[in-house]
RNA sequence: GGCCUUAUCGUCUAACGGUUAGGACGCGGCCUUUUCAAGGCUGCAAUCCGGGUUCGAUUCCCGGUAAGGUCACCA
């Protein structure tokens, strides 16, 4: 097995076809804290040998996805290694060189049928319910490899593989697992299968990281490992992330989300990794909340989980609450005045400059939000719109309870107008004004007093207590908003 | 169909032979200066089924069942 002292190296490999997903930001982010753990290397390769489904922009959408999480790399597609380049395509030359390697050990050669030779060969196995093996059909007499038929691995020996799984444990599987794959494609590029065994050992790679739909083919890596004479590196294999009700992995056709949708809607970074790091691991505390830095020093791949997990959407709204009460309060007034200014309906308001205004509300918006977007929920509900201007409102909002008590609802808001009226300017900071209504409030009943107040100045059934209204408003707009309300009562 | 893997509250998970099966999200109730939010307290809720091994199984073994993966010139 490995050398004890052997510095970690692990890797994420995407495939350049589309945008990252909560699956593959998984298992980036395993890999990464597993390196960064044992400060060891952490590389971003870029496996793009399938042309056909290659998505333009691809590789910059995961750098980007990669970088907003704060997951940076040692090596990559924009810093090479003494390896060379971490895009497959740019190394071509390294797999040719490794296929002759097989090619003059008798262990490589090219495939003579056409894809509908294999299609019929297929449709009969599958009719005889049986899997379908090429190695059956293999020649007798290898033809000199010209590179344009794709080249085959000659499985040395069919036999049963047994391996070591950090995850899983011991592991094995029968010689239905091991067949005659290609290494080589007709168009000069190298299968997965064969590309990442090279480059893992080229790069030094001691611990793959990745999905358990690769455990299935691990005899196969296993036996061409042993033609090349390499020893494996450590297997980890993750498992998957399910969809919310839990049917079926998390994929991109089953409304897998782009990552960074997620920055879009207003996560935080650091929520994500911190969820995600949660779904197929734990820290063997009851610790939850996690920054990037305590993940790293908490990660033990001895426990990652063997089952796999649901993706829950509300919980990552909790936690990302969790981190965004942890921010520093500039940050915070800055995102929500930003939010705000770009609201299409109190956008252009002016008291969003008024970083004294800004500095009030953005604790009461705080306390109702799980992430920035729902600032924009707010502000459609109707939830933010009364602190800029006065409200709207029927009338008999403003009884408690629904008692049609004219007289003494005007007379509970007059009191409350002649108090503001005798405070002095600097009211809003003191606490005096705020007890005495609340004095006022307890002898004639809280609710008689405290509802029509609340409404007079919100103008909504539901909105922070009058108070920290008061405090936000100031004491002439409050004045004028009880005084409108007791027009209302006429 | 062959091969492989997995299985604890609705969800994420702890317990690596002995616990009233723990925590968290969500949900319900109560409290806190009316309503909402936040906060505090509290409640409901799980070992897939059947056999073994054992004084004792969530835990070990076997068999079912269910789910997932894989059998590509995709990764």
């Amino acid at each position: 097995m490995q050398e004890k002292n052997q510095k970690v190296v692990t890797r994420f490999a995407p495939s350049p076809t589309g945008f990252m997903h909560i699956g593959g930001v998984r298992t980036a982010l395993f890999a990464y804290l597993y390196a960064r753990k044992n400060n060891g290397t952490f590389i971003l390769r870029i496996e793009d040998t399938d042309k056909e489904r290659e998505v333009p922009g691809s590789i910059k959408h995961i750098q980007e996805s990669l970088t907003w999480l704060g997951i940076d790399w040692d090596f990559g597609p924009d810093k090479h290694g003494d390896f060379g380049s971490t895009i497959q395509s740019e190394r071509l030359p390294t797999y040719i060189e490794y296929a002759h390697k097989l090619i003059e050990k008798g262990l490589a050669y090219p495939d003579p049928y056409t894809q509908e030779e294999l299609a019929e060969f297929r449709k009969k196995a599958d009719e005889e319910k049986r899997p379908f093996l090429y190695r059956d059909y293999r020649p007798e007499v290898f033809e000199k490899w010209d590179g344009k038929k794709p080249l085959r691995f000659k499985v040395p020996e069919i036999k049963r593989y047994k391996w070591n799984d950090v995850v899983r444990g011991e592991l094995e599987a029968g010689e239905e697992a091991l067949d005659d794959f290609i290494l080589i494609k007709s168009d000069g590029y190298p299968t997965y299968n064969f590309a990442h065994i090279i480059d893992d050992l080229n790069m030094g790679v001691t611990h793959i990281m990745r999905g358990d739909e690769f455990i299935s083919s691990t005899p196969r890596f296993l036996s061409l490992y042993n033609a090349l004479e390499i020893e494996p590196p450590i297997f980890v294999s993750l498992p998957p992330i399910l969809r919310d009700d839990r049917t079926k992995k998390l994929g991109k056709r089953d409304g897998a989300k782009d990552i960074l949708e997620y920055r879009e809607e207003g996560y935080l970074p650091e929520a994500m990794l911190n969820f995600l790091a949660l779904i197929g691991w734990n820290p063997g505390t009851e610790q939850e909340i996690f920054t990037k830095d305590e993940l790293i020093k908490a990660f033990d791949i001895n426990k990652i989980q063997k089952a796999g997990g649901a993706f829950n959407e509300e919980k990552l709204d909790w936690m990302n609450k969790e981190h965004l009460r942890k921010l520093p309060v500039e940050t915070v007034r800055d995102e929500i005045s930003n939010r705000l200014k770009k609201n299409p309906t109190i956008g252009e308001n002016e008291k969003l400059n008024d970083r004294n205004f800004l500095a009030k509300i953005s604790d009461i918006v705080m306390d109702h939000i799980s992430k920035w977007s729902d600032i924009d929920i707010m502000v459609g509900a109707g939830e933010i719109e009364y602190f800029f201007e006065s409200p709207q409102y029927d009338h008999t909002l403003l009884y408690w309870k629904g008692n049609e008590d004219k007289e003494t609802t005007k007379k509970h808001l007059e009191w409350v107008i002649e108090t503001l009226k005798s405070a002095d300017e600097s009211f809003d900071s003191s606490d005096k004004v705020k007890s005495l209504i609340f004095d006022y409030a307890t002898e004639n009943g809280r609710g008689e007093v405290l509802w029509p107040l609340r409404v007079s100045l919100s103008g909504k059934e539901k909105s922070p207590d009058p108070f920290t209204l008061i405090y936000v408003l100031g004491r002439d707009e409050s004045i004028k908003r009880i005084t409108d309300a007791i027009g209302k009562l006429l």
